[in-house]
DNA sequence: TGTACATCAGTGAACGCGCGTTCACTGATGTAC
DNA sequence: TGTACATCAGTGAACGCGCGTTCACTGATGTAC
């Protein structure tokens, strides 16, 4: 017996999704603070009234946009983890997928940037929990590789701490560089890669140089 | 002869910098784009039209706030550029001096954190042009350090990039953890100080590692 | 030093506008028998 | 399969409110002689 969700509950979805979608394209030039409740139903062509039979306020609409951003963030993550080339190779590999992912999802990208650190709690709330269950699963991967032998438990964490917020602010960095001159983009690019490559070599003589 | 500034000149300022302490202090719990000129005025306690006398617009007063928050930043960069320590040593008291910062400066790294991806354009255009001073300027200053001798300029920019973005980074990490758990704030600057020394190792063995 | 005029920071009334929220409603979809 | 009733996503009018901006003004400060 399959499971259709019925056509009211489907359409409603729809709806919602629609919301979404027109919140996350008004937030390219605005902050979610200055997003008004008639500005997102006017772009879906919805009466404003209707937005009440799916968010509260447009602060729990932010929270379901970290969801669905943070989702496919979470999914360069996981890519970027399941890499088992050498350090070299998986640096060059790493960056590529974030540039592919913000090719992709711009959007996500630029609203996880600025709402990170942004006006609506909830939301702030939302995106550092998020990040820090990124963290915590870089820090599971770390600590099943050769390199992480006989290093402690917060010390595999700070790394990983260190790695997340490095391809995030990757992310941002080529995302803003593709709107500046041309050429900026491949710079950012660059650099990224060999500030990745210059932790990568602190990670390798971490021990012996006396890191920990 | 004395260059007093005349009564009413010295008025002026005074309510100028009056709106920008307001505009901070209400920045606290809110984003730039959704801040009133209306709201600034009236914890200012002038009539809202006297805003035009000062600013053209909200946006006007972000780039000001940019200056003035900017400005505060830049003695803590130099603060720590100046800082002749062995690395070890340096970096311990970079923390110190990123710490103090945030303690006596604390609206103005929420400030910068949150308006340099925000929703104004001319703001986060003035917060990308200072930061890249301060990048800059810390590569003149590597460039003169031994451990620097064999490095491209390229390479040193990198690095100062690598570092000037992660004190910014600190900086708001801090200022998030302080009213967070009891203990976060230790815990954020224990990762900030170990986070700091493994990029130092990975400078160290750059050019042996072949990381150019 | 005194006088006459210019400047200009701050005022206060007025405006039109879009906002978030309430409410009773409609009519298609869902459910029970 | 048909009927009678319940549900509920979306409607549309209405509300009070605070917003940014305009305008002519006031009166203290500044300047020229």
């Amino acid at each position: 017996m399959s499971h259709t969700l019925g056509v009211r509950q489907a359409q409603k979805q729809k709806t919602r999704q629609a919301l979404l979608d027109a919140a996350l394209g008004l937030l390219a030039e605005q902050s979610l603070s200055s997003l008004g409740l008639r500005e997102v139903t006017r772009v879906v062509g919805i009466a404003p009234t209707a937005f009440y039979r799916h968010f509260r306020d447009m602060g729990e609409l932010g929270v379901a946009l970290v969801e669905e951003a943070l989702g496919s963030l979470h999914a360069m993550v996981r890519a970027i983890l399941a890499e088992q080339a050498a350090a070299e190779e998986r640096i060059d590999r790493t960056v590529a997928v974030v540039e592919r992912h913000v090719r992709e999802h711009p959007a996500h990208i630029r609203f996880v940037a600025r709402e990170r650190h942004g006006g609506v709690r909830a939301v702030r709330q939302a995106i550092a929990d998020e990040l820090d269950r990124f963290a915590e699963e870089a820090a599971a991967s770390l600590r099943t590789e050769p390199a992480s032998e006989g290093w402690s438990d917060d010390d595999v964490r700070m790394l990983a701490e260190l790695y997340v917020d490095r391809l995030v602010t990757t992310a941002a960095a080529v995302l803003d560089a593709e709107d500046g001159p041309p050429g900026e983009a491949e710079r950012v690019v660059r650099v990224a890669r060999r500030q990745l490559r210059l932790i990568s070599i602190g990670q390798r003589y971490w021990r012996e140089a006396g890191g920990e």
